[in-house]
RNA sequence: GCGAGCGUGGCGGAAUCGGCAGACGCGCUGGGUUUAGGUCCCAGUGGGCCCAACGGCCUGUGGGGGUUCGAGUCCCCCCGCUCGCACCA
């Protein structure tokens, strides 16, 4: 860790310039990185290691904040500076409310790019990405963001990584981490299989190209295990109802039943998974997926299957679901509650890895079964009468002229027993008929897949395994931790680097038995679990001894608050909740959720597109710094919208922002100036009416800034400017001057820290400004004596009159009448009044 | 297709509980100071109409309907945009 560019070190400015009349301009670039070297290199916002790290019981008011740690692709970006400046503007604004403040920073610095730099440039994957952090951890020092420096940590760093390593190994003693064959996704073009949540539209999220579906054996971390619980802590959890709802859709529960079908030879037993036992009458047919166990041995030698298996896995998820290909099978299935014999297909509509890889198939009620029936010529059946919202029966279904599948309420019909029962008592007869048959049995299904963290790449965690010809899967002894990556890898080579490395794969001996016939794992692990735990090892980041102090863990966890992208809602934020519950599971933390409250910060976009450096619509946080200070492009940020919403580049004004900055310099100097002469007071009412726009000041903008609303919180600094500078209009000054830009430096302190600090300490305080408390409103000052009533005539505004504080209705109605437009619009059928205490009055008048 | 969210001046955006729509800023217009200019200060700024002026009237939060003394806010329908999921049985 060395050093932000070079900048002289010396103490803040105590109060120099601004003797002789002319006042110094505002100039943040001679006052900026001489502040910003000082809070780093002094490690000014840094917590004692114990009261991090032990927690003492008598913290005062621990809080946890966090934001994502940022993957170093090059220097940082405006979502970053966004997304710091939020997260530091609350950080800040805890601080002078009272809390100790965790506020720590590191990077996710494993993955691809630093791998596709080392293929194209033969750069070293390391020291380019050592590089790159380096290049944004100046820059954030640079910015004033005030995170805890000790806490830094890399995710590529075998200090970490050996704890990565380790939580590998705590899943696998817990039968969390497994190996199997599976139908996985392949990214042709990075060379790697990724996981569900990694496949966009059928594409690789980081790639672009056409996932395709082979077998290959990989490791999986069993999330589906906590499916349910998953699901049901969301309503524990303070996120946005996007985010939530996304994690519930990819969860994606559905209720339904387990139904056994038989082959009409009675060979096999087939279960088919269904949300809608109800239509089981109208199941004309059977469909396998493609891979079908039941299929694949009984078609086995059959060529022409075996070419249509083969077509269908070379196709990518897109090309499958351009139509629906199906195969007839040369047997049937017996549906068991008609008895009949139905034909069987196999179709890619069908997925193996859902439900039970087989469904029966109703055209009548299913969108899918109803396009493949229609094309294949098979039978749709009517087993439902559609009926209205009053339960009357409308017209019957009729399948010759229906273009698609019935899916609303009805009843039941040419369904045996249950005919003319509603649909949803057919259905819960059926099941339990099914279950008294012994048929099957209700079961609940969910979409989400165990996660695949196998990656045939070698920028990563090396998977802590060995391989043994007896033993099996062996995992690597605690001691021997970490499995560290060969610094001499071969970028250039086909295929996995590590695999083909001369010595990492083969130069290992069995831990258990000592066997030579044993061999590496040459995977890597997924880069998000990297970063499914790192905000664990903030607690305690250079520990040797172990991953995290479980008793800081239950003091600091849940993180109170998360900023960050909101990209991330099916990625990391659903991966990180299955690694805490596991590890709470485990013994290790006692928190059921990482993240209590989650804030999404909205995108920069430029023109209304997102910035790209091929759009050529690039704007980099540099470019205003450099220009403006990182105060205006702090302020600029978070003046521009609230938090969650994006922020246009094209729509905002850097130098509108610099401009106010420079009145509230200009503002400060100007006070100076006067206590040197021996500044003349304002007057009493002046006085008056600026200490209460300070009182409103600091509750307006302390409400705003708990609420996060930064932007209202910016525009009531703004107020208050403009009050100081009514006030002082005439060259006047005098102590409520004074306090009053005081207050406004306080408030604006968590957004722009540079410049407040520096006029602080030209007020002639000595101690940094960042360790003063929030203000105090006066709060008597914000009570009327008298207030401002509307007075309306049938709801519209026909005047104001102003009445005594607490008025009440007849003394309201009296002075409301005496207003000569009120009274113009009354007439004299007042039929009543709609009084609302100290704020309106609505007459109702007949016409 | 399903689910969620959002539509307010020229622009970004304000508006606890249903109670003065447009806070604050950008931009623009006019004026002033100084300067070569950017700068800085003051005033005005949703639209339309009446008035010499003070002031007043009408209208206005995507469109239509409803509830209410009163709707940007609540309810229904429609239009548009954004996001998530999408052959998930």
């Amino acid at each position: 860790m060395s050093d932000v560019p070079a900048a002289p070190t010396e103490a803040p400015a105590a109060a120099p310039a601004a003797g002789d009349g002319e006042s110094e301009r505002y100039d943040p670039l001679s006052i900026e990185p001489r502040i910003a070297q000082r809070w780093f290199e002094e490690r000014t916002y840094s917590l004692p290691t114990e009261l991090r790290h032990d927690a003492p019981e008598d913290v005062h008011a621990p809080y946890y904040a966090l934001t994502m740690f940022p993957y170093p692709s090059g220097d940082l970006h405006m979502g970053h500076a966004e997304i710091f400046s939020i997260h530091d503007a609350l950080v800040r604004h805890l601080r002078m409310t009272g809390h100790t403040v965790l506020n720590p920073i590191g990077w996710d610095a494993f993955g691809l790019p630093a791998e596709n730099a080392a293929r194209t440039r033969g750069a070293d994957p390391k020291a380019w990405t050592y590089a790159n952090i380096e290049e944004q951890r100046s820059t954030i020092a640079r910015l004033g963001y005030s995170f805890d420096w000790d806490t830094v940590l890399y995710t590529c760093d075998p200090a970490y990584y050996a704890w990565t390593q380790w939580l590998f190994l705590e899943l696998f003693d817990a039968g969390l981490a497994y190996r199997r064959e599976a139908l996985v996704n392949w990214d042709p073009v990075d060379q790697t299989v990724l996981a569900n949540e990694q496949v966009v539209d059928g594409r690789g999220e980081r790639s672009g190209a056409e996932v395709q579906r082979v077998p290959r054996t990989q490791w999986f971390f069993r999330i589906t295990d906590y499916a349910d619980e998953l699901l049901d802590d969301l309503e524990t959890i303070d996120w946005p109802d996007r985010v939530k709802n996304a994690q519930r859709a990819w969860i994606g529960r559905s209720e339904g039943a387990e139904i056994t079908f038989r082959t009409t030879d009675g060979d096999d037993e087939i279960v088919v998974y269904t949300t809608r036992p109800d239509t089981i009458f109208g199941a004309t047919y059977f469909v396998f997926a493609p891979e079908h166990p039941t299929v694949t041995r009984r078609m086995a030698g059959d060529e022409a299957y075996d070419a249509y298996l083969a077509d269908v896995s070379r196709r990518s998820d897109i090309e499958r679901q351009a139509g629906k290909r199906g195969y007839r099978l040369p047997f049937e299935v017996v549906n068991p509650f008609t008895g009949e014999d139905i034909p069987a297909y196999a179709a890619d509509y069908v997925l193996m890895d859902y439900g039970t890889g087989a469904i029966m198939a109703v055209p009548i009620g299913d969108q899918r079964d109803f396009e493949f029936a229609k094309q294949e010529g098979l039978e749709i059946r009517v087993i439902i009468h559609p009926t209205g919202p009053d339960g009357e029966l409308l017209d019957p279904l009729d399948p010759a002229t229906m273009d698609q599948a019935y899916v609303g309420p009805g009843v039941m019909v040419a369904s045996g027993a249950y005919d003319g029962l509603p649909w949803e008592q057919a259905k819960e007869r059926i099941v339990a008929d099914v279950e008294s048959k012994g048929w099957g049995s209700q079961r609940v299904n969910f979409r989400l897949r165990d996660w695949l963290i196998s990656r045939q790449r070698s920028w990563g965690a090396p998977i802590p395994i060995v391989h043994c010809g007896s033993c099996g899967q062996v995992p690597v002894p605690l001691a021997d931790l970490p499995v560290e990556l060969p610094d001499d890898l071969d970028f250039q080579v086909q295929g996995s680097p590590l695999d083909q490395h001369p010595t990492f794969k083969h130069d290992v001996v069995c831990p258990s038995c000592g066997s030579e016939d044993a061999t590496r794992d040459v995977d890597t692990m997924d880069t998000f679990v990297d970063s499914s735990w790192y905000f664990l090892r903030y607690l305690s980041p250079r520990d040797t001894e172990r991953a995290w102090p479980t008793e800081a863990a239950g003091r600091w966890l849940p993180v109170e608050q998360y900023t960050g992208g909101v990209e991330h809602a099916t990625l990391h934020l659903l991966y990180s909740r299955f690694v805490v519950k596991a590890m709470r599971d485990r013994g290790h933390v006692a928190a059921d959720e990482p993240f209590q409250a989650l804030l999404n910060q909205g995108q920069v976009i430029m023109d209304g597109a997102s910035m790209s450096k091929s759009k050529g619509n690039l704007v980099v946080p540099g470019e205003v710094y450099e220009t403006f200070g990182a105060d205006t492009l702090r302020g600029t940020l978070l003046f521009a919208s609230a938090p969650e919403d994006d922020i246009d580049w094209a729509d905002v004004s850097p130098t509108g922002m610099h401009k106010w900055l420079s009145r509230v310099w200009r503002l400060t100097m100007a006070q100076l100036a006067r206590e040197d002469v021996g500044d003349a007071a304002i007057d009493t009412a002046a006085a008056v009416t600026l200490r209460r726009a300070t009182a409103e000041a600091i509750v307006g903008a302390g409400e705003d800034m708990a609420a996060r609303k930064y932007n209202t919180a910016i525009a009531k600094m703004m107020s208050l400017t403009n009050a100081v500078l009514d006030a002082t209009r005439a060259g006047r000054g005098g102590p409520e001057v004074r306090e009053a830009i005081e207050t406004l430096l306080l408030l604006l302190a968590p957004v722009c820290p540079f410049i407040t600090e520096e006029l602080w300490a030209r007020l002639g305080h000595t101690a940094s400004i960042h360790a003063e408390r929030w203000p105090d409103a006066d709060l008597s000052l914000l009570v009327d004596e008298e207030v401002e009533l509307v007075v309306q005539v049938n709801g519209k505004v026909r005047g104001r009159v102003t009445v005594p504080a607490g008025a009440d209705q007849p003394a309201a109605e009296a002075a409301a009448r005496s207003d000569a437009n009120v009274a113009q619009h009354l007439g004299d059928q007042v039929r009543k009044a709609i009084f609302v205490p100290d704020k309106l009055l609505n007459f109702v008048v007949d016409g």
